[in-house]
DNA sequence: TCTGGGGTCCTAGGACCC
DNA sequence: TCTGGGGTCCTAGGACCC
């Protein structure tokens, strides 16, 4: 046994307040949102393609399905359960996070955006007894406001609230809410965390761990901090340190601009011809393109790759990708589009069954407006990017599209069981009525 | 038959330089 | 002929997250 010294409890800093409010089976609530007669049944949300089951409401947990499975394998229970089955509607989940954030900014004025169902927000200046009941009111507010069960959890240091809130979720006594404030409950709460929970512990480091008897979280922070060091290096020390109530990770308010965009799909079926994979490739970098230009960013440079289906032994199989190097830095969709099917042609090799593929752009910055005597070429790229978002933004996405895109697009992802876009998409609402 | 997508951070190792 | 070692930068790949 490897062992240990623990770090005295007066240096547990409690002074803190960090809520970590997540959405419960966000995906699975959304879709509650306009169908209430979903309420208590069980439901699941698939990946692109109706791939994976990305997403269970509590009751399809308990029915046994797990996170991640391939929807053709959990069939059967799916079937025999009666579990209602929706593929992913990206644009109303991304529109319902948008108003569960917009009302958290009215809780606290610091508020960080973590992922589409999670929020960080620091609840300074509160007594741990008020705490409770302010995290209360806000949990009831969303509920009531928007129509989506969140839960909150808190604690001194971000990971320690990830704690709280993993508890908060699966324990229904604490009624959506777990304070972990005082040394004593924080060693509780530790406890009832297998290390495989804790916030940054996946699965190969907690293989490891549990392999050294280090099984839950206060196993972990009563391990030697050296000998973690040692073998986890920064990263291990970081989650120990924050574990003690020592904050390593600081709530990030200001979001800072992405370093690369990637966009990738699975094809609805495989495609073995180049022309098949232009016209994705064409989909995604012009996707990408106008990702980026919604953020004011240009790339340097971009990656185009492609791969063939890993999980089908019996064909042979190819992937590669290559790095090009942008003229200019750019955000302009033709020049990205071209620069994507020239490395495309470099890397395609003829008899292979593709089953994906993306583009990567990478190095970005913001674009700064320095012109010189060249840029009259640029100002009208960028006026043809501004007519062309317009437009695709007033008449819905691929109105108007660069013509290798195809109209055909065997590659199309699957999504079968699509509810409409309620909240963004008129067109759709009409079809519904009609 | 059917197995997601978009990110971040860290590290090891190679290339290169002096 | 003998054939060092430290620093830096870059990249690919691993691990993790949601």
């Amino acid at each position: 046994m490897l062992y240990t010294k623990q770090l005295p409890n007066n240096h547990y800093s409690l002074k803190k307040s960090i809520a970590l409010i997540d959405c419960n089976s966000f995906y699975a609530s959304c879709e509650r949102i306009f169908n209430p007669k979903l309420m208590g049944k069980p439901i699941v949300v698939l990946s692109n393609n109706d791939g994976c089951i990305i997403t269970r409401s509590s009751e399809a947990k308990s029915l046994g399905i797990k996170m991640g499975e391939p929807y053709f394998k959990a069939k059967k229970i799916i079937e025999k359960n009666k579990i209602k089955v929706f593929s992913s509607n990206y644009s109303l989940y991304g529109d319902i996070s948008q108003r569960v954030m917009e009302t958290l900014v009215k809780f606290s004025p610091e508020v960080e955006i973590y992922s589409i169902d999670e929020a960080f927000l620091s609840l300074n200046g509160f007594e741990n007894y008020e705490l409770n009941t302010y995290c209360s009111h806000i949990v009831e507010k969303i509920k009531k406001w928007i129509g989506i069960p969140v839960s909150i959890g808190v604690g001194s240091t971000k990971t320690l609230s990830k704690i709280a809130n993993n508890l908060a979720k699966k324990n229904e006594d604490y009624q959506g809410v777990c304070i972990l404030k005082e040394w004593l409950d924080v060693k509780n709460g530790l406890a009832r965390t297998p290390i495989g929970d804790v916030w940054g512990i996946g699965r190969r480091l907690s293989m490891f761990l549990r392999s050294y008897k280090i099984n839950n979280a206060l196993d972990f922070i009563n391990t030697d901090k050296g000998w973690i060091r040692k073998n986890m290096g920064v990263v291990g020390e970081k989650i120990y340190l924050e574990l003690h109530g020592i904050s390593c990770l600081e709530l990030d308010l200001m979001p800072t601009n992405k370093k690369n965009c990637c966009v990738s799909r699975s094809f609805g079926k495989s495609v073995n011809k180049l022309i098949d994979l232009e016209e994705s490739v064409t989909n995604y970098s012009s996707r990408a393109a106008q990702k980026i230009r919604e953020e004011g960013l240009v790339a340097h440079s971009m990656n185009v790759f492609i791969l063939t289906n890993y999980f089908n032994r019996r064909e042979k199989q190819y992937s590669n990708s290559i790095k090009l190097q942008l003229p200019y830095p750019t955000n302009d969709s033709l020049q990205i589009v071209k620069n994507a099917l020239l490395g495309l042609k470099k890397i395609y090799r003829k008899g292979y069954n593709y089953k994906k593929a993306g583009v990567i752009l990478n190095e970005l910055s913001k674009s700064s407006i320095t012109k010189g005597l060249l840029d009259y070429k640029r100002d009208v790229s960028e006026s043809i990017m501004k007519s062309m978002d317009l437009i695709n933004s007033r008449y819905g996405n691929s109105t108007l599209k660069i013509a290798s895109e195809g109209v055909e697009n065997k590659w199309k992802i699957k999504r079968e069981k699509l509810t409409p876009s309620y909240t963004t998409n008129f067109k759709d609402i009409i079809r519904v009525k009609c």
